[in-house]
RNA sequence: CGGGGUGUAACGCAGCCUGGUAGCGUGCCUGCUUUGGGAGCAGGAUGUCGGGAGUUCGAAUCUCUCCACCCCGACCA
């Protein structure tokens, strides 16, 4: 490929929309450009990226044993009232009507319809285990798109389902899709980490989510660097201290905290280490009123703590619920001495605590020296609702705990029976009974990948591509292209010679100053870069020059097409 | 949805407060020179100042309204 032929337009500027370092390279790149929120148009260089992940993403796939299909991107309402879906997606679904009037939804993902597949086309157990994969355009109207394709509204996804007769069969498939995840990843030369998730509304036994680990990921990762442990911090566990509660030191004491409602503030002001104060957080579920108590450098964990019976859903209490019920402003609440009716639950890490900070139920107040059994009752319940932190001793006992941030990029789950249940989905088992199908799905969002590489790759100058997503595997820049006829003819001699052996090759054929050509071609992120100019030809030679080396090396010409084809082949 | 912000040339921005009919840098076009790290000189083109309404002799500028886009949004009790 020609640049001249090519389209690449190039920006040395980045669009002031753009806040992240993925985003605004692939703006200047020209691999995308912005048609509305969260809408992007793939522009040739970026298409070409999307379509190695694809590749990629379809090679691991088959290998696995999973077969491709293309299902509508449009689909009818009934499949979803069906589900019971229809309502329950929500504002997220892109809902749109026919000329009949008809109800349809541009397809967020893809259940339903698969499930209408296997309900009229698999009959017998003969037939399963069956795993359908596409990999296609998804809608879903996010609340908030940003960072251009990485959460964007219209997306590229894989998405695949698998059927089985029995849980067993599920299981297996499902380790054989995490197998085939990691190869995924691998391949395409990122760095990622999998890590058990929670299933959420999906229900099921089991969930993995894969991570490409980036700084500027908006998952929290805990891991443990002694064992094989990792999960979202959704989901991990907050052990209770090993140490028994300390005895009380201190007698309860009233003092004034005027306009400091927050931990942070009281602590200061008392001199006090934020670890001895305990913050309240009240909240409601039908209408009962609950006080959730964390310590002070902790954070509260939405998800496990909806997970408590008795409190799911929940919301957080509105001031005026908290003056109503509690009789004092938030800022100031506390566990002691509180009205009848409303439970404590204390996560683990404040249950051992002795002679802690809480506010005292009175604006300006708080108390110290509070301890549970004396000043207070022994919280009603105590539970698991904090997030971990870094240093936090692993769930499965083998060290501590660190947090890195990562990229969503996979997801894997056990759906069960969850949709062939709700969609009458069954098939005849060897006893002649119908039984539900056991179902797995398993999601890659192709094209956040590729921001997310972008994220994982990159430096001052622009995109550093793994090899096997690089637009272009070598870059020639040919100095002097229009006004030197041997620079013209050597470098299409080793543009047709590379191309011949398989090699994608871009040349830049602008007659650009070396500059120019040299700061696009970095900027696109092309691996290796071969400089053909007068210069070296005297010599007979050109320098070649991998993206991520500071050294170019000076090679003879004719040896140049075979030394490339040998580092693309060994990927080096 | 709530809060904040921005919309002026392809990109980045100034001008707006204090109304007088639009500018800078980059890019783009032409010519000459230059040519191994985003060239120099000379000349040139490009704007419904986001849309609409209003105030005014006069609106990019003031007022109202609509729209688009960006950022933040559990709590920190």
């Amino acid at each position: 490929m020609r640049v001249s032929k090519f389209f690449v337009p190039t920006l040395k500027e980045p669009p002031a929309e753009a806040e992240l370092v993925s985003h605004k390279l692939m703006l200047r790149a020209g691999l995308i450009r912005k048609l509305g929120s969260g809408l992007y148009s793939w522009l040739p260089l970026g298409l070409r990226v999307l379509r190695k992940v694809e590749s990629v993403v379809r090679e691991e796939m088959n290998r696995a044993g999973a077969v491709e299909l293309l299902l509508p991107a449009v689909q009818p309402a009934e499949l979803w009232q069906e589900s019971g879906r229809w309502e329950q997606f929500g504002p997220q679904m892109l809902k749109i009507k026919d000329r009949h009037e008809r109800d349809f939804c541009f397809g967020p993902t893809h259940e339903e319809v698969i499930t209408d597949i296997a309900r009229r086309d698999i009959r017998s157990y003969r037939q399963l285990p069956v795993n359908l994969y596409q990999i296609q355009t998804k809608f879903r109207d996010e609340i908030r798109p940003r960072f251009g394709v990485m959460r964007a509204r219209e997306f590229v996804m894989k998405d695949a389902y698998s059927f089985h007769a029995d849980h067993a069969g599920l299981e297996r498939e499902y380790r054989n899709m995490y197998e085939a995840y990691s190869r995924v990843f691998e391949h395409l030369g990122l760095k990622y980490r999998s890590v058990a998730a929670d299933p959420g509304a999906i229900g099921g036994t089991g969930s993995h989510e894969f991570h490409v680990l980036a700084d500027s990921g908006e998952d929290a990762i805990a891991f443990c660097p002694d064992s094989d442990y990792a999960a979202n911090i959704e989901l991990a566990e907050a052990l209770a201290p090993a140490e028994p509660r300390p005895a009380a030191s201190q007698e309860m004491k009233k003092v004034p905290t005027p306009g400091k409602t927050t931990c942070e503030d009281v602590v200061d002001l008392l001199g006090l280490p934020l670890a001895s104060s305990v913050k309240a957080l009240a909240v409601v579920c039908n209408e009962e009123m609950f006080m959730l108590l964390v310590r002070g450098d902790h954070q509260l964990n939405e998800i496990k703590a909806a997970k408590i019976p008795g409190l799911s859903p929940f919301r957080f209490a509105t001031d005026k619920e908290i003056e109503t019920r509690i009789g004092c402003r938030p800022g100031y609440i506390g566990p002691v001495e509180i009205p009848d009716g409303v439970k404590v639950i204390a996560d683990r890490s404040v249950a051992v605590m002795s002679d802690f900070v809480c506010g005292a139920n009175e604006a300006g107040y708080h108390l110290t020296g509070v301890n549970f059994g004396r000043d207070l009752p022994e919280p009603a319940q105590i539970a698991d609702i904090r997030n971990v932190v870094a240093g936090d001793p692993s769930p499965d006992g083998k060290g501590a705990l660190e947090i890195c941030r990562g990229i969503e990029v996979g997801h894997i789950f056990q759906l069960r029976t969850k949709y062939s249940e709700a969609m009458g989905a069954t098939f005849v088992d060897e006893s002649g009974q119908h039984r539900p199908f056991e179902m797995g799905c398993y999601g890659i969002g192709v094209s956040r990948i590729v921001a997310a590489a972008i994220e994982q790759g990159h430096d001052e100058r622009g995109i550093v591509w793994p090899l096997p997503m690089a637009p272009f595997q070598v870059a020639i820049a040919a100095i002097g292209y229009e006004r030197s006829e041997a620079v013209r003819e050597a470098a299409d001699r080793l543009h047709d010679a590379l191309q011949a052996a398989g090699v994608e090759v871009l040349l830049d054929d602008r007659g650009e100053r070396p500059g120019v050509m040299f700061a696009d071609l970095e900027l696109l992120g092309v691996p290796w870069r071969v400089t053909i100019g007068d210069r070296g030809l005297k010599e007979g030679k050109a320098e070649v020059q991998a993206r991520s080396a500071e050294k170019q090396e000076s090679i003879e010409l004719q040896k140049v097409p075979d030394h490339l084809k040998s580092l693309v082949c060994t990927g080096t």
